[in-house]
RNA sequence: GGACUUGUAGCUCAAUUGGAUAGAGCAUCUGACUACGGAUCAGAAGGUUAGGGGUUCGACUCCCUUCAAGUCCA
């Protein structure tokens, strides 16, 4: 649409002899109760045409009709000008952009980005909180792929400190050498039962000590199981063989647990840090804000940075007896990140609990004068809650990423059943369908969320499968897949139309946005734009499918038309829900 | 105490980043092809965009303020 806004600038310039940039003219997509296309908005040119709104809109639409061939026709309501584009040009555009193999798949833009997610802790099972985090992640470097970054997918995850240790002493106490084949129990679910016995025997500890005159803050700092837990996590950080050994294969056990429940949610990743590798890093850049003036050292030793010109707080570094705050780790580990990759741009995927965490994380880098620190970005979301409030694993309201998995694949199958459209299915190729459906519905439940809002879960009401819903574009597409196997005609080389009805038209114009909308997902790191987007355009199809016959069309190039249209569909339908990490099957 | 985020139909979400009469889905009601797949399509009903003020040709969007929900900082 560069074309329109050229001219727009021209007739401004000749009518009005005011010179504008591109930025000055608001072009957006016609209402679809007016006619027309494209539309120029134009109250603010009336500074300099002097004229009513209306009066500009004749005066530019007219100079556009004369002067741009693809210009067909025009109207003005109040300050809207809305114009007709000549079918030939949205034709054109869909033969050499839309049919083209690479449409969607934006040129190499020669930057790298790093997109950290999921960053799981050992101690306990995915719930639906991680799933947001593991699809939003997913997603986005999908998104940078396409929109022509070189994307390195993360994962750092936190395998040590004190939340470990409760896991290991629990199941040293009370296990009685309960293995995951033993207990008949994925690795993860099996730490993290021993994670809850931790806190239900600690918890039974301190209203022992209650009980016996000590104060709540007390109890919670000289109960037997704490204090047990801290005196394993020192000896883990000697390096005592023991517990090492305990902590290798309970880790282990949990890292099995894991990779089932990502491959489940079909996510995947490039490089794997580990805390217990970083978590001693940054000293040295303490060092060297100290030396650059950044930092200052309290009487006591302990290390600062003051941020309250920055409208923040003063920030702890490092901690009087010279350990790491989360800070210090998390600034090691940037330092580290980036030696390993030297990329562009990174972004962290993490809840908005930790917006502030960020914030000083990145004002820091920055004013050590990191160069790279202006390409780092915290992709904050917001939490999943359930109709009962925050999720709580103590309180056992927590929803399971493993359980609502196979959850979600049991409705599919109930739903698809019900249907009765498997014949032909074997097995196998039912089962793959009632996963893809049901991670379908849940993916596409989740991700055509604005990100940083937070999202209501209810586990009671099953997650629709009708409507603004993943099976209904999944539908879409194996719909038009069956009328293409029914064709009976190569329709690849069709060429045979000149004009347009409304709903081809209007089908055309939703498939060039694709594109558009990649590299707004992109720049904005959102994945529910391409949700939104992809709905939109299954919609528009459906529309097209129902008023118009494909099969039987008037003539024979029309049929091709159609065909060819109908596939050009499906195939943006598909790269779109790729880039959400949804599947779409041949047959539902 | 200070800071950040969110608030749109009964419910779940949009709104081209300041543009037209605020749009979809679910739920409710009505209708559609002995048809290329009815997980579909067409329609009805549903709104003081949390409340109040301001900025301007024009505000869900920007500013101020109050309220509500959530989070963070020692």
């Amino acid at each position: 649409m560069d074309f329109i806004i050229k001219a727009a600038i021209e007739a401004v310039k000749a009518l009005y002899q005011t010179d504008i940039t591109p930025q000055d003219v608001n072009l957006q997509q016609t209402r679809k109760e007016f006619e027309g296309q494209v539309t120029i908005v134009t109250f603010p040119f009336t500074r300099f045409s002097r004229k009513s709104p209306e009066q500009t809109g004749e005066q530019i639409g007219e100079y556009l009709k004369a002067n741009v061939a693809e210009v067909a026709g025009f109207n003005v309501i109040k300050g809207f000008l809305n114009i007709s584009i000549a079918d030939t040009y949205w034709l054109n555009v869909y033969q050499t952009q839309v049919l083209a193999e690479n449409f969607g798949i934006l040129p190499a833009n020669g930057k790298k980005v790093m997109v950290e997610y999921s960053s799981p802790n050992t101690n306990k099972p995915l719930h639906l909180g991680h799933v947001r985090n593991n699809l939003l992640g997913y997603s986005v470097a999908a998104i940078l792929e396409a929109a022509g970054y070189e994307v390195i997918k993360a994962n750092l995850v936190n395998d040590r400190g004190i939340h470990i240790c409760k896991s290991m002493l629990a199941w040293q106490k009370f296990g009685n050498g309960e293995t995951p084949q033993s207990a008949g129990l994925k690795g993860d679910h099996l730490v993290g039962k021993y994670y809850v016995i931790f806190d239900k025997e600690y918890k039974k500890q301190i209203d022992e000590l209650k009980a016996a005159g000590k104060t709540e803050e007390e109890a919670k700092k000289t109960a037997p199981l704490i204090l047990e837990a801290q005196q394993m996590l020192q000896k883990w950080e000697a390096g005592d063989e023991e517990v090492i050994s305990l902590w290798k294969t309970m880790n282990g056990w949990v890292y099995d647990g894991f990779a089932d429940t990502y491959k489940k949610l079909g996510v995947d990743f490039d490089k794997f840090y580990y805390e217990s590798n970083t978590y001693l890093l940054g000293k040295d850049i303490i060092e060297e804000g100290l030396a650059k003036g950044i930092f200052f050292k309290k009487e006591d030793g302990s290390v600062w940075i003051d941020l309250t010109e920055d409208g923040l707080d003063q920030k702890l570094v490092l901690r009087a007896d010279g350990t790491s705050v989360y800070i210090t780790q998390d600034l090691g580990t940037a330092q580290l990140k980036y030696n390993d990759f030297g990329m562009d741009e990174s972004i962290y995927v993490v809840g908005n609990e930790q917006d502030y965490h960020f914030k000083v994380l990145f004002l820091i880098l920055e004013k050590l004068g990191k160069t790279w620190a202006k390409g780092l970005f915290h992709l904050s979301y917001g939490m999943v809650d359930l109709p009962s409030g925050k999720m709580k694993s103590r309180e056992g309201t927590v929803v399971d990423a493993d359980d609502l998995i196979s959850e979600m694949e049991s409705t599919a199958k109930e739903q698809t059943e019900a249907l009765g459209k498997v014949d032909g299915f074997n097995i196998e190729d039912k089962q793959h369908l009632y996963h893809i459906i049901g991670m379908g519905a849940l993916k596409y439940f989740l991700l055509k969320v604005d990100p940083k809002k937070r999202l209501l879960f209810d586990p009671n009401e099953s997650v629709d499968f009708q409507g603004h819903t993943g099976p209904f574009i999944q539908y879409t597409h194996a719909r038009i897949k069956s009328v293409l196997s029914r064709a009976g005609v190569d329709y690849n080389s069709a060429n045979g139309v000149d004009t347009l009805d409304a709903v081809e038209r209007d089908l055309i114009i939703q498939l060039t946005e694709y594109t558009n909308i990649v590299s707004i997902a992109a720049k904005e790191f959102n994945p529910a734009a391409v949700a939104n987007y992809i709905y939109e355009l299954a919609k528009v199809y459906n529309k097209f499918y129902h008023e118009k016959s494909i099969l039987q069309a008037e003539t024979e190039d029309i049929k091709k038309f159609r065909l060819q249209l109908s596939a050009a569909a499906a195939q943006v339908i598909a790269k779109g829900m790729r880039l959400l990490g949804i599947e779409v099957p041949e047959r539902m």
